[in-house]
DNA sequence: TCTGGGGTCCTTCCACAA
DNA sequence: TCTGTTGTGGAAGGACCC
């Protein structure tokens, strides 16, 4: 929701590209591209006999979501973050599919790819979408910004099989509202010269950072439209929602927006979590639950030369109360061992008994590893990370399970209980 | 309808120090 | 010594993004 919203009618086909042929667009360096139902259109791809029918991609499992659907599984209301089995019982005959992350990476690398031979100045937001500047890309191509956007499309289409649409405005917020608007397999573009015109009609949960509360919430106000929000005194808006996000959306309701893309951004926390199929209050289980996540997130912490220093666990309950506790430690590490027993002394002693839909570990205050090696306080913690590395490298050989803790060998619960780290 | 998983950012509260 | 103020860091929760 939110960024999806819609312009009037007559505005909207003002804006966007049809036969070639787009509005003014001087000094629109921002582009928008964003992969229209990527999953979907991948596994599409794949199997073009699927590509008459509905299909679905997500969680298959009681309690799975949908993470993308096609534009005729759209028309039967199906959107993605829905329960899958609500959109069974809309569309009970789809394709229900589990997603094959591998596979939306591999071409969202190739993607990625024909964006960076058009400008080194180029920011994935996630596989499917990323902001370009090309306003220095233009006199050698010897194009303007929405011959940019047509060139990025027909490429992504020959290369890959996979549509795209792409936002074209002077800045990101703009272009980021276009490509949505302009969906599937379009181009938009927003003179500089409209762009309150553009912005103002639309619904305030079109502003970036305003998701269904803080929509509510202002509609309690009285403040329905973008305009409206840039016509109420900031002052004002300041003591009705936050300094912080009255300036953030006092800004972008004004047009003003002037992030510049950053193609490289550090990570600042790196997790995993998992819900269960059914709920459970058995401590032992947790704890081997515990034990998994940690090794996963260690996992890509060590595969990206990064150390974390706090430990956090995430509890959801049945009733979908969540707590989060966390504990820093004195030196940041990268062993799944401290992480591990870090998470359990938080769930052993902070989170009260009860039924557990969903647990998760998130190590937060990344640092570079070598920045960060502390071999004189942390030397106990050696041989865990020495064995744990040659895991690491046995791993990438012959495959994920080929070397697992014990206790995630076995299903007995006991087993967990027994797993003590003891370094050499 | 009944709510995934991986993240970021902001606010509030609290403890502690200057 | 006590009180008030301010700054800072950690912890927790919530909203939001894709």
């Amino acid at each position: 929701m939110g960024r999806s919203a819609n312009l009037p009618r007559g505005l909207r086909d003002r804006f966007r590209a049809r036969d070639g042929v787009w509005p003014d667009d001087t000094g629109c360096r921002m582009l928008h591209v964003d992969m229209d139902a990527f999953y979907a259109s991948v596994e599409i791809r794949e199997r073009p006999e699927l590509a008459s029918v509905p299909v679905v991609v997500g969680g298959v499992g009681g309690r799975g979501v949908v993470c993308s659907a096609n534009y005729l599984a759209r028309e039967y209301g199906v959107r993605s973050a829905m329960p899958t089995a609500h959109a069974r019982r809309l569309i009970p005959n789809a394709v229900y599919l589990s997603p094959q992350f591998d596979l939306y990476q591999e071409v969202s690398r190739g993607v990625m790819a024909i964006f960076r031979d058009i400008t080194p100045l180029v920011e994935p937001l996630s596989l499917d979408e990323a902001f370009l500047d090309v306003g220095g890309a233009l006199r050698r191509l010897g194009l303007t910004p929405g011959g940019v956007g047509e060139l990025i499309r027909s490429q992504v289409f020959a290369d890959h099989g996979v549509s795209c649409s792409v936002g074209v405005a002077s800045t990101k917020f703009l272009a980021k509202l276009a490509s949505g608007m302009c969906k599937p397999d379009g181009m938009m573009v927003v003179p500089a010269s409209a762009t309150l015109e553009f912005l103002h009609p639309l619904p305030v949960s079109a502003l970036w950072g305003v998701g269904a509360k803080t929509a509510a919430r202002l509609e309690q106000l009285g403040l329905e439209t973008v305009g409206d929000v840039a016509a109420t005194p900031l002052p004002r808006l300041r003591r009705m929602i936050g300094v912080a996000l009255a300036e953030h959306l006092f800004a972008l309701a004004a047009g003003v927006d002037d992030r510049a893309v950053v193609p490289t951004s550090r990570e600042k926390s790196i997790g995993a979590e998992e819900t269960f199929e059914v709920d459970h209050y058995d401590r032992d289980l947790l704890r081997r639950e515990l034990l998994r996540l940690s090794e996963r997130s260690v996992g890509s912490l060590r595969a990206k030369g990064l150390r974390g220093r706090t430990v956090s666990i995430k509890v959801r309950f049945s009733d979908f109360t969540t707590i989060t506790r966390s504990r820093t430690l004195p030196v940041s590490t990268d062993v799944t061992q401290e992480v591990y027993r870090t998470a359990v002394e938080l769930l052993d002693t902070q989170v009260p008994p009860g039924a557990v839909r969903l647990i998760g570990v998130r190590i937060e205050g990344l640092d570079n590893a070598d920045s960060a090696r502390q071999l004189i306080f942390d030397a106990p913690e050696r041989g865990w990370r020495e064995a744990e590395q040659a895991a690491d490298q046995a791993r990438s050989r012959f495959g994920s399970l080929a070397v697992r803790p014990a206790s995630l060998l076995s299903d007995s619960p006991e087993r967990t209980a027994e797993f003590e780290p003891k370094p050499e």
